[in-house]
DNA sequence: GGCCAGGCCCCAG
DNA sequence: CTGGGGCATGGC
């Protein structure tokens, strides 16, 4: 049975909603508090789905492990990785507030808009809020709340968010670019909303930690060489890159 | 103080 | 198309 390394899945980058207190892992989800302490919490559809549980991981860790012995390493030290099936439009507004930023500052940003937009679910957990509700945020109102200079992206991107449309039935390369029209998502972090938003496995974002390791590593390849499995590979390098475990 | 963090925009060449 | 400065903020 495939067990979801929590740990790694929920707070490796992915996603900012999470927080772990004494091995406990709750977030507020869909309007709802979730609260998970081990795998075998992960039950019904929403979560399933949530943690795409349909998917042969196994398989995909080992043939990323034939690749390279950097790999082979990171999939043997933690088999469990998954990749969250995320909302698009939390995952936009999300990887807005990653760039050129800590995932330690990037979950505190995603918790001010939760308290100053979202609404109060049970005492002092707070969802995220909806489109609706974070179009009453101004630029200046941003500021003051120490969101820095993607205050602006933000608001811009709230308003022009219906401009996206289906991009579930683009190509990726198409719906990259049409991401990137708004103003505020450039190639990287359109690449994380492809693979974290709309599961796009094809996408490779590339940010300084994985320019250090595909350096280190992987020298003159590109995203494609883990085809058909570029999202996962990426994941795995960029924690394992993280957190020290690599040389770069 | 300088450098860096899941970068992007804008402007020179 | 590529390179480099500017941009807010906080940790180290």
């Amino acid at each position: 049975m495939e067990q979801v390394d929590l740990q790694a899945t929920l707070m490796g980058g992915q996603c900012f909603a999470w927080e772990e207190k004494d091995g406990v892992y709750s977030a507020v989800l869909k309007g709802k508090q979730v609260s998970l302490s081990c795998a075998e919490d992960i039950q019904g559809p929403f979560l399933s789905d949530y943690f795409d549980m349909s998917f042969d991981y196994k398989a995909a860790r080992e043939y990323l492990a034939t690749l390279s012995p950097v790999l082979d390493q990171a999939v043997t030290t933690c088999p469990g990785l998954h990749i969250l099936r995320q909302d698009p439009y939390l995952v936009t507004i999300n990887f807005l507030l990653s760039q050129n930023n800590n995932i330690k500052r990037i979950k505190a940003l995603y918790d001010t808009l939760c308290r100053s937009y979202g609404t109060e679910v049970s005492t002092g957990r707070f969802s995220f809020p909806t489109r609706d509700q974070l179009s009453k945020a101004t630029e200046k109102e941003l500021l003051s709340l120490k969101f820095g200079y993607r205050s602006g992206y933000i608001v811009s991107v709230v308003r022009e968010y219906g401009r996206l449309g289906g991009l579930e039935k683009l190509s990726t390369a198409k719906a990259r670019e049409r991401l990137m029209t708004l103003r505020g998502i450039g190639p990287k972090v359109a690449d994380c909303i492809l693979v974290f938003g709309y599961h796009r496995w094809d996408a490779f974002p590339m940010d300084t930690w994985m320019r250090k390791v595909m350096c280190s590593y992987f020298p003159n390849k590109d995203g494609s060489y883990f085809a058909p499995y570029q999202a996962l590979a990426q994941q795995y390098l960029f924690q394992s890159a993280q957190s020290g475990r690599l040389v770069c």
